[in-house]
DNA sequence: ATTTTTGCAAAGACTTTGCAACTCT
DNA sequence: AGAGTTGCAAAGTCTTTGCAAAAAT
């Protein structure tokens, strides 16, 4: 058994901070790949490729906006992102850490096209989920991994009078 | 009360098809109007405005894309279409008629992106639907007009092992 | 007659791709 | 050393916009 031991007070080097988060894959892990996903779990919410490198390229000059887009494909296809295709079309990303308990779902403004989350009856909903994964299953055989339920309304701000 | 008298036998204008149906609106009743929405209540799936437009240019040559485009985006403000934006990135637009009955999801494929529609359920998520509406008006103070949910999973065609 | 809508082409925005240089294992 | 990854810039797509002509009310 190997075991990994951090000296107390040192600097774990960039490059590991998510490593072991990442997990096994048939990939490489860089700084981009850190940095980007260290960005992301530290600014929870539905950022766009663009928002993303703006807001990293200052403190990281070297960054390109096309290594943001192959490294937020890269990190959405081990999972640790999710993707959600925003009213503007952009696709936006937010961390999507593994624990079960950080499902949640959106809440869209169809005026403003703003995002919002929302945890509510979450757990309520986890025995629909499974019979329609169920059914959906063996009347269409199709295999279902994930789900996402998005509501579509007006947001407090918008619903003012103008 | 007025009444509107279709001669049997008449062909009703093109113009005429869908206006009823149309309701009232502040804008004007238009061909190019009409004939995206007959082509999306005659096309049930879900299609880009490229794909609408190509289909129609051939036998309506007049026809511009950005016309398809501001006709969809119309049609969408009276709520005539849904739209749902795909895994592509592009935006898609289905028929999306009044009768509650219609209401249904959607399952895509992560792998080819294709969109699949279910009913599966429908009637028994109301419930849970129209409670977690309540509660998010009552905590965000957002106003649910609707709703839509997506399974993300793999199509029988792209769980054959390749 | 007035106001809205259309078509065309140009512009805009987001995303992908080619390739040499660079980095990770 | 070998293979995967990055940066830059160019190319590719989807979508929006300006404006005069055409159409709807």
């Amino acid at each position: 058994m190997k075991m990994i031991i951090i000296n107390k007070g040192d600097r774990m080097p960039r490059s590991w901070k998510w490593r072991a988060f990442a997990g096994h894959h048939n990939g490489r892990w860089t700084e981009a790949r850190d940095l980007i996903l260290d960005f992301l779990a530290q600014n929870p919410g539905h950022l766009s490729a663009k928002e993303i490198y703006t807001s990293l390229c200052t403190r990281n000059p070297q960054l390109g906006l096309a290594t943001v887009y192959r490294t937020l494909e890269f990190l959405s296809q081990m999972g640790l992102l999710g993707r959600l295709m925003a009213a503007d079309g952009q696709t936006r990303y937010e961390f999507h850490p593994p624990s079960p308990g950080a499902h949640h779902h959106h809440l869209i403004c169809t005026r403003c096209g703003r995002i919002f989350d929302t945890t509510d009856f979450v757990a309520e909903e986890v025995e629909l989920i499974r019979k329609m994964e169920k059914a959906i299953k063996e009347k269409h055989h199709f295999l279902v991994k994930d789900h996402q339920m998005t509501f579509y309304g007006l947001c407090p701000h918008c619903q003012a009078p103008k």
